[in-house]
DNA sequence: TCTATTGGTTGGAGCGCTCTAATGCTGTAG
DNA sequence: CTACAGCATTAGAGCGCTCCAACCAATAGA
């Protein structure tokens, strides 16, 4: 259980510390013979540099820490396929941590990164507050994916979370689609600017947005539906905040004796492998995650190289997957009383109010700003 | 972008760096007054303490690494929350990489987490070879999870998969199911117990067991579906090797127009947070993945402190988790000609030999051991 | 009064390494 | 024969920390 040191290695082949010292960081002033017998002497040991030592020496790190907010979502570990990639090829290496989605856990997941003084920092959709990663920043180069920030001193890759949006709007309109609800990421990031662009796309078809408060998980999404249901309040079209709600809410639907897409359609967000199996088929908006990845490492290592001090936002397009989950409208449905509603309870009345949102503005189009 | 060290927190506390030592690690022998005005220093100066000169110093570690050999795979996360949740308790750090299944990679993640020197290292599901993490063992302890291994300083943390493999030809069969066959996991880790599993319990009801061969992924699952349909060998009920194939399995046998489980039954293996998905909804076989984690940090920890030498091997007992995909099998049907297998195509004629297989065995048992 | 004892505090060595400056040791020019 | 490169090699300081032994009151016991 001990590990021989280079003074072990330095005995053994008969030089001094300093000249194994060399030879391990292949220094070219080391003549072949010493290299040699260095070597062989290093073999024979099992000897292997003692990173940590070396990194406090050098008051340099060739480690790059990776915060993954959740382990459990399967979009981080494509980031992290980019950013390893990136970092193995530049002799970076990786160590990863979670935050567990909890901000107190998340905080002491910074912390223990901290504490191995890496080369760089990638936090991969962090929930911590923004004055926690200002401090971080003043300590060490960080790039932020999956989250914004107005921090000079930090990178930041997204996608454009509201062409995204527009696009799964355009995608639904031109099926014919007039009442389309979002289902609300709420505090989650990137929820901000998918919802801003459902609005801004609805306004620009001239129909009236309906957003509906839920988060990033399919209980959410099922729990929103169902709330929609109890209210009358059903459009013939979902745009979930991301692929998890939607499947949430495509077994409520379901439940609900309702088809997706025959009476209702739903689009998700991320293109997770889980929408793209077979059995869920789920029409969605893809990001390029890897291309995520590599793009964080490669900022982090200019900055960490001090090639660069100006902030890089880079801003990635979003495209269209277009699988089962979506269809043209049953438009007849609706004004002969839908299957489902008018069954769904005679106590809903009361909520005639929000059923409003839901008829398409006449064409006097109502966009904003273009 | 220079952290502040002991020294300087020491300096403006106006005591010794020893001393500031002695608050950062908690003693007890400070005095009230001092502790209050060093950690006033600290905080003021933002002062965290450096883990590498720290453990260098000490030579001890307060780090487990954990070595995850697929990222996009929930099983590990949620194993990853249980080692997470008792190394905190106990004051460690775990850090994280991954091998990406490929044993390259792995290796090269294996060597990065060594370089830390960390107190121990929990493997979860390695694909090196035995030869590499025994050589591992001899510098520090290691748990295996879903490995198993006869290297006598490694513990290991696995599920029955055989108990698990017999669960669910026990529910199919109580279900009235006589043919049955497995997906099996091919060289994936596991998937031998519960191949071998399958087939005893198969024997033990006297059953002729059909093992097709596949893979741990929903491509797989879905190929080999269509194989079995296209040798006119579909059983009643199929047993995959894991909640990923099974699902892949459903999209095979829905494509082909039959409906799960009316048709067919299928069971999965992992209860992943996929087969809960109300949309899933898959009966499959559930392991306590975060007491994986927990007894693999345990018994770690436990080799940390030295507290045992002998080896550990837990196997954790699974259980069965009747969902929407099985039912009784449509017994008239097979005689009567399956509706769908009878006009798969008349060309079947051929592979009669293997449909030999799925006649049930009569009552005369054919038990080895039970 | 003197010696133990105790609790709080500190200097200094050293963890395994890197890095700078200094040391030999050729060989070639002055 | 001295001077001076030029190269390979090494001693030694130091990275930020821990840990041990020593130290220094202040109190207690004889």
């Amino acid at each position: 259980m001990v590990r021989p040191t280079m003074e072990d290695v330095a005995l053994r082949a008969g030089v001094s510390r300093a000249l194994v010292s060399l030879v391990m960081r292949g220094s070219p002033k080391v003549s072949e013979m010493r290299r040699t017998a260095v070597l062989k002497a290093a073999e024979e040991l099992g000897y292997s540099p003692h990173a940590m030592a070396r990194s406090l020496a050098s008051r340099t790190s060739t480690v790059l820490g990776v915060m993954v907010s959740d382990l459990h979502n399967a979009f981080f570990a494509e980031v992290v396929d980019g950013i390893d990639e990136v970092a193995r090829d530049q002799g970076f290496d990786i160590i990863i941590n979670t935050g567990g989605r909890s901000p107190a856990r998340e905080r002491r997941a910074l912390e223990s990164l901290l504490s191995f003084r890496p080369a760089g920092l990638i936090l991969l959709s962090p929930v911590v507050p923004a004055t926690a990663i200002g401090k971080a920043a003043e300590q060490l180069p960080i790039v932020l994916v999956a989250r914004s920030s107005r921090v000079s001193t930090v990178d930041t890759v997204n996608d454009d979370g509201e062409t995204g949006a527009r696009l799964a709007v355009d995608h639904l309109v031109s099926l014919g689609h007039t009442r389309i609800a979002h289902l609300d990421g709420g505090e989650g990031t990137q929820a901000g600017p998918r919802r801003r662009g459902y609005v801004a796309a609805m306004e620009a078809h001239g129909l009236v947005p309906q957003v509906v408060s839920s988060e990033y998980t399919d209980a959410a999404g099922a729990r929103a539906i169902r709330g929609l249901i109890a209210d009358d309040a059903l459009p013939t079209a979902i745009l979930s905040c991301n692929d998890f709600n939607a499947v949430g809410a495509i077994s409520a639907l379901e439940d609900a004796g309702l088809r997706v897409p025959q009476d209702v359609s739903v689009v998700g967000y991320d293109n997770t492998s889980l929408a793209a199996l077979r059995h869920v088929s789920l029409t969605t908006i893809d990001q390029p995650r890897a291309e995520f990845g590599r793009l964080a490492a490669d900022a982090l290592l200019q900055r960490v190289r001090e090639e660069r001090t100006e902030p890089v936002r880079h801003l990635l397009n979003p495209s269209l997957v277009v699988r089962s989950t979506t269809a043209p409208p049953a438009t007849s449905r609706r004004s002969s009383g839908s299957l489902f509603l008018s069954t769904a309870g005679g106590d809903s009345a009361g909520s005639g109010g929000r059923t409003a949102d839901f008829k398409a503005k006449s064409p006097e189009r109502r966009s904003r700003d273009q």
